[in-house]
DNA sequence: CATATTTTGTTTGTGTACAAATAGACTGTG
DNA sequence: CACAGTCTATTTGTACACAAACAAAATATG
């Protein structure tokens, strides 16, 4: 193998991108310790709609089938989402915000904001929209 | 809440982080099934160095202790690595890559830098290292 | 209407990822 | 030398993430 051609991991997107998003995590964590990245997104985006089935809202934020699974359950014991088999689908699993999930929303609603803030806090504003450009392209 | 202070999932840096890494990991499944990227990257970097502690391991390919732990339990049970306690150290693991893990590594490496070729497939050349360059200034 | 196909959800198994607690080995300093 | 602090590795527990296999319900098609 040329030294040209050398495999350097740090080079590499897929390594670049998953340190990328451990800082995120720690930042996002840091913020908002009651609650995961994940369940806030599952939280939020079903406060967003009113309500969903559980296989809508997995595909709205982009989790697997299992993954929502485990996220919605997690959720549900915390008493921040209800779900009830739909009437007029029995395979559909229907889930709503408590009063409670929605005021768990509203109350870190700001603070996931200022998580990204601190995530691209690194970047001039240019530079941010340009990143969030870039990344929407290769999703 | 404001309309324009509405916070809204899709523009969120952590989930469009969060997809394009489920968009990488996909790709690198298609082209090197036999392997996680992670798994790749610890045998990557262990090729490289020729040997390291299993510590030192983790930090140079951001694992944490637990993390790093489970992947070279299973790259050793697939004999591509071997480790083995330092006499001058004991608390050390050393490790090293077996003849079978270097193989390995040369076999596929050329295929790891197509993965990230193919992830950043969507972009201009001068976008894909315009994205690295804004991704390493975010770590 | 009957059955083939699709959709939704669950379960199991494997693999990251990290926090916290523990234990053993080393190092530095008094 | 003693012992306080640090370093390395392990263990346990929780939480994504996805593949594959399954069951039940709904829909499409002949």
């Amino acid at each position: 193998m040329d030294k040209n051609d050398a495999y350097i991991l740090e080079r590499q997107v897929g390594f670049v991108m998953r340190r990328a998003v451990q800082r995120h995590i720690a930042i996002f964590s840091a913020l908002i310790p009651e609650m995961t990245p994940t369940q806030f997104a599952a939280l939020a985006k079903l406060c967003e709609l009113g309500q969903a089935s559980q296989n809508e809202l997995g595909r709205l934020t982009s989790m697997d089938v299992a993954t929502i699974k485990g996220v919605v359950d997690r959720l549900r014991a915390r008493e921040l989402i209800t779900s009830a088999p739909l009437e007029s689908d029995k395979r559909r699993l229907m889930l709503a915000p408590t009063r409670k999930g929605r005021a768990m929303y509203r109350k870190y609603a700001a603070q996931a904001a200022e998580v990204s803030r601190q995530t691209l806090a690194p970047l001039e504003e240019g530079e941010q929209s340009q990143l969030m450009q870039l990344l929407e392209r290769i999703i």
